[in-house]
DNA sequence: AGCGGAAATTTCGTAAAATGAGATGCGACG
DNA sequence: CGTCGCATCTCATTTTACGAAATTTCCGCT
């Protein structure tokens, strides 16, 4: 009788907690080109009307959403829209930053990446992609485990040894190829080389056919590093001697990107 | 009656409720060019620590803030830059900004568009064609490097000098053609002329055959804009004296887009 | 004019989350 | 090795969100 919902299981709003939820909503209504209601939001997000219903009051309320016309749809605010140009007018860092990446890019060929530790995994900050066809897809704002990426393994070794047991004995240590490190000792042996190298590489750890090599970015303030900065690219195209020849490269990108940091943080005192 | 703006000086943050005022948060990062930490924000905003401390993980957690360095400062995360791109990018399509775009394309008879700053890349965030059959085909969403774009000249002339300085000294100012500028010197002698000028060109410094002129639209509540309306052809229809004569109309469009945020914009009266 | 129905909105007891003072941890610097 | 600044955690309390069900509003329809 009921149940003429076809499915609607596609874009759920997830949300750990209703702040981030009501984030997760304007990124559905960002991706929308026309106005929408709350019918329709109800349909897209799969929350319950009500909760919607308090959820758009909110926002129109704060002016990052305004009525349209006959008031049951909506558009989105002039707040909204000054937000989000603020936003992208201030982010010098972010341009800085990518432009640094860019370069590197074009200079060895292949796809780059900037990372950072959160958590046990490693994020990716910003990727800029090979131009060459054959390529792994990854995303910035994806994660891959710590033990098994080059960046990771260059933030664990920085680590104190007690850090850095007290965040591999929570989370194990996964297989993913068959070159996975998957025994501490053998991580804490490879870690010691990495410290003595001063660069990590991925050999076909977590995806096979991928290799990379990763530096640290030095920190802005002395202490440990939180970034690093990679090339990643199919084994068929960068063999481990390739790799290393392409560490200077990725040395004065870090030296760049390090330098930015420096001029963007504000309290510098001596 | 409640005041709307009761504080003079210090920013301080106003939520009516927690989700309202974790944007109140955002606003004031939003605001910041460089980046920021704990105990900046505290000072900015007044919230006491713990709270503040509690937002910035939930932010960071969900991928809209990332941590910088030290791990004690912070900047805007991808989720967010992607999140007000989008927010910008759809903005356009319906609206009568559209309709503006659409009317200086039938008074120009070339292709027009509606840019804004990301980054260090211009972003196309609407664009109307042509009639004419022999025209550069570029999409709403696709970027091209500030420094050698009219629009991104534009962006470029109205910030503070310590904001450009940061984001060309890390640029590599790529030659596209021959007329690209590709000395920090000369792109700032152009911006120098640029502000006086208020408009800029981009005569084939990107692609070759391609000239544009572009204007800025005013912000509604003055500060800096971050859109620009521009004309763009081939050199074959579109020559430099042809370009300064159609300023006028771009002018006129910059001022009508400026009057519709306007008039979406209940707040600012001081 | 008035009915039918789909949508928006309000109600309200319950469940969950935010709050913020104080305690604790951690480096840096002298 | 003490101490100072800052980030981070703890926890009892207050505040807010939740969402099923009930109610109202606004249509189009005959």
């Amino acid at each position: 009788m009921n149940d003429p919902t076809p499915r609607p299981e596609l874009a759920r709003i997830d949300g750990d907690t209703p702040n981030l939820r009501m984030f997760a909503l304007l990124e559905v209504i960002a991706q929308k080109d026309q106005l929408f209601s709350l019918q329709g939001l109800v349909e897209d997000t799969g929350l319950p009307k009500p909760t919607l219903h308090r959820m758009l009051q909110q926002l129109e309320s704060a002016g990052m959403l305004q009525r349209e016309g006959d008031g049951r749809h909506y558009s989105t605010g002039f707040r909204l829209r000054r937000l989000a140009e603020d936003l992208l007018l201030n982010n010098t860092v972010h341009g800085a930053r990518h432009a640094v990446l860019r370069q590197l890019v074009e200079e060895v060929g292949e796809s780059c990446n900037i990372t950072a530790l959160s958590g046990n995994e490693v994020l990716y900050l910003d990727r800029v992609e090979t131009p060459a066809p054959l390529r792994f897809y990854l995303h910035p704002g994806s994660r891959v485990p710590a033990h098994c990426s080059a960046s990771g393994k260059l933030f664990l070794a920085q680590m104190a040894p007690s850090q850095r047991r007290r965040l591999l004995e929570h989370v194990p240590l996964t297989r993913y190829t068959d070159r996975t490190l998957t025994s501490f000792e053998a991580l804490e042996k490879e870690i010691e080389q990495i410290r003595k190298d001063g660069y990590a590489l991925d050999n076909e750890e977590f995806l096979p056919g991928l290799l990379c090599a990763a530096v640290l970015v030095p920190p802005a303030g002395g202490g440990r590093s939180n970034t690093a900065i990679a090339v990643q690219a199919p084994v068929m195209r960068l063999t481990h001697d390739k790799a290393i020849q392409l560490l200077p490269a990725l040395q004065r990108a870090a030296e760049q990107l390090s330098k930015i940091e420096m001029e963007a943080t504000p309290e510098r005192r001596a």
